[in-house]
DNA sequence: TTATTAATATAACAATTGTTATGCTACTCA
DNA sequence: TGAGTAGCATAACAATTGTTATATTAATAA
């Protein structure tokens, strides 16, 4: 591969793929798999902000990788109350389990305005058949969307209001950051509503008001049409006992030794 | 295959290998894919109760599946406050990420003594390569555990305490009466701690008595000697507006045309 | 522009849940 | 056997969080 085309494929990767910027992160990609995960970014579509792309139950016969714009997925009870189970950001899949699952267990809805590669379940197996190391990619961030899941459940279980707060607002800034949507100091883009927020958190929207306030009065936050800025991220993650999530460079398995033992390829 | 083979084979399936029995559910085994999955059982151990079997961080080298008893991922914060993520019953898969991630993000401690089966993470790939749709089953079964993570943290966010231990205790009768583990009627081997139930939903164990004695008041459950018995399912699943997770039979993908045009296999 | 609605802010009070303390029972083990 | 400990039960009180109500501001549409 020449220069030029080597930084042709450096801009489609901070550009178009978000996937791919997700992928690097985890392993170094060859040609053949960047191309592979380009190809899923063939066929993009804008979804109005505020809309429920899924219901719970419905059958979801395509996947998609968030381009750019917020999601979430929540489960509403019979009297109406709503927790919203987890957010989707830019280089998510929305839904990864569509592989395999034929209904949605939860349903999905629009933040903002979004953009989103929309792609059918078998093209994921193709790809994954004529690229097996992506599948195992593929793998670990399932892996990683089981840890968040995971720490939300310790926000909700052990800590106070008032640390859980802090403890979403630093997991939002991390994972934007990691994909280079704050900016260069600690501002990123807030789209929810104190409501959704304290859906999120499993409090009163009262009561979120309350903390977002404290947190403001201690000049940990500051927040300005729709603009979240945190003023001391050190202290946050004092106080939210914050442990960003890393994720773990290498496969626990030699694929390779795999690939070369079978007729796989 | 003659009869008394298929016979053999269905006394395997019931009696040494809950793993099949768990994919079973999902599909229908052909010959192949039974003596793959009863290869994972080769090597069983046995391990004492109330033993951590993986510290946070610590590389994980084996994967297991439970055979027998009860194990639990959990997190602990500096203060020592402790906090369930999930439980492992028999024919679950501890540490299911094993194969894509070198390190637990949790701990995992056993709560009783139990049986486990141990392989290498490569030996899930090398089955997977040679029995594809395994594979996808097993994708299915992570699609479970998503699941069952998702209603922990609607538990935690909008449950009150007496709804929550409803619903937990109503969760842990269906999965265990999906691996029969529950005896002709609604009672089933219970070895939690108020202590432990406590830190699974969030509450003070004191606040956990309190709200056992109410289920107990209201004639709803009866515990004798770790044994738990629903009195009245019906009665509880109101109050918990429990919605069980039914497997999700067949693939939303067409795996035999995949594998037909590729050189797959 | 004005009317209407969504989102935020805050107060007063109520309900839930946590903390501290104590006693009891059953089990283990020296 | 008896001491020690883990688990359970319960009371009194404190802290956190929820509910209801009412303004205020910001955004949007007629």
């Amino acid at each position: 591969m020449s220069f030029e085309e080597q930084d042709l494929t450096n801009a489609l990767l901070d550009n178009r793929s978000p996937l791919v910027q997700r992928f690097s992160r985890l392993h170094q990609l060859n040609d053949n798999e960047i191309n592979a995960l380009n190809k899923m970014h063939e066929q993009t579509t804008v979804l109005d902000a505020n809309e429920i792309i899924l219901h719970e139950g419905d059958y979801h016969k395509n996947c998609m990788v968030i381009v750019s714009g917020w999601a979430y997925r929540f489960s509403r009870l019979l009297d109406g109350d709503r927790q919203v189970i987890n957010y989707y950001l830019p280089g998510d899949i929305i839904s990864p389990f569509a592989l395999v699952q034929p209904k949605t267990d939860y349903s999905i809805a629009s933040l903002t305005k979004i953009d989103v590669c929309v792609f059918k379940p078998d093209f994921l197996l193709q790809m994954f058949s004529e690229e097996p190391r992506l599948g195992l990619i593929y793998g670990q961030m399932l892996g990683r969307e089981d840890a968040l899941s995971a720490e939300q459940i310790v926000r909700l279980g052990v800590r106070s209001a008032y640390e859980r707060t802090a403890h979403l607002l630093l997991e939002f800034f991390h994972r934007l950051k990691l994909v280079g949507l704050t900016d260069a100091e600690t501002t990123y883009s807030f789209p929810l509503t104190q409501e959704l927020l304290a859906d999120t958190l499993g409090m009163s929207f009262v009561h979120m008001n309350r903390t977002l306030r404290k947190l403001r009065d201690n000049n940990l936050i500051y927040i300005d049409s729709n603009q979240m800025t945190l003023l001391n991220v050190d202290e946050l993650i004092t106080i939210a006992e914050y442990k960003p999530y890393y994720p773990q460079i290498g496969l626990n398995t030699d694929i390779n030794k795999i690939i070369k033992s079978t007729d796989f390829h």
